[in-house]
DNA sequence: GCCCGCATGTAACTGGTTACATGATTGT
DNA sequence: ACAATCATGTAACCAGTTACATGCGGGC
């Protein structure tokens, strides 16, 4: 009962919201949750088959649809409860942009401003999906009672994207070739 | 040849920066990078291994020293070199705070307020610990060339943390909770 | 009749952490 | 002498991705 599963925390959110396939948990997980979430096949389906053997979701053989979708039991649903009231644990941080950046002395001036351009563009493109994003939760009055969590979680992403629009475009300033001398 | 390891780029880089033990190496990532980067001994020997079959590296029985520091070649120079022009891949997004508070309607309002004043806690440490971060770099003169690279992933570090203090602290004042009524 | 998208699953692999085992050096 | 820290490594395990295998239902 102890092992405390991420994946097990994200499907059960998921059927939280409504029931569906196994299917459509992961492409709700890679449209909705995308911003700070991912999930592949390899783990979802497992992961149903151990949460339908312990009882937490059961399969609702649904007439008309073609195939059954999984729905929250409600010892699922205490499940959920439990495991969302345990501590976030954050991964190891591992930015490959940054590790990069620190070694800029053998990459070279330029490689860098090329780096710092793209996440630049990087953070403008997140910052738009992030408008479309909002505008549909704002105007998905189904889930109106889940709509100030939502979003919470897409102000969090502006506010980093707009960080990271800022950090590229002062450190674009900043960083300036004199004289391009470096290796490479 | 081709196999790009992101352990092995960290261990090069780190090595370009002046020769050291594994030890050293593993207390180098945790202390200089910790704030992007992470490493553990089960990475760091077995990729120093490969590296030094390859001729990437090589021990330096230094003298006086207690143990043999290992020392970027010049072939290693060059594969750091290619390394670093590979292109970053950013590793799937997981944010298990986000995640929570996306189901904040199951977890309740107040846990969520608790995980957002966590959240705010927690950045506002982080602007400190990169204060002294950028103190030690612009106070260190063995590693002037170097300073403006580093100097660039301490502010990218001072502009999301900003970022996520000013989140959680709008939101706790967007959140509030009209009238407990939700499970747990 | 055929292709595409829905749907479910498995097997192999990779990358990474944790815990363990071991010993040398140094300071007290 | 003894403890703490430096130093090197290995084995077991875990989480997660990728690629593959399979079949059903509907539209063209």
């Amino acid at each position: 009962m102890a092992r405390s599963s991420q994946t097990e925390l994200a499907v059960l959110g998921v059927l939280s919201v409504e029931p569906m396939t196994g299917y459509a948990i992961r492409e709700a997980i890679r449209d909705v949750l995308g911003h700070f979430w991912s999930e592949s096949f390899g783990q979802i389906y497992p992961a149903l088959g151990r949460l339908e053997a312990s009882g937490l979701v059961r399969r609702e053989g649904s007439s008309r649809a073609r195939a059954s979708a999984f729905a929250l039991t409600e010892s699922g649903r205490l499940r959920l409860g439990e495991l969302l009231r345990e501590p976030p644990q954050q991964a190891p941080p591992r930015n490959g942009l940054l590790l990069r950046l620190f070694f800029g002395r053998e990459l070279g001036v330029e490689a860098c401003r090329d780096l710092l351009r793209d996440a630049r563009d990087d953070a403008q493109r997140r910052l738009e999906a992030y408008a479309a994003v909002r505008a549909e939760i704002t105007a998905d009055d189904a889930h109106a009672d889940e709509r100030p969590f939502w979003l919470l979680t897409v102000t969090a992403g502006e506010h980093t994207a707009r960080a990271t629009l800022e950090w590229a475009e002062a450190s674009l300033t900043a960083l300036v070739d004199p004289d391009d001398r470096n290796p490479g």
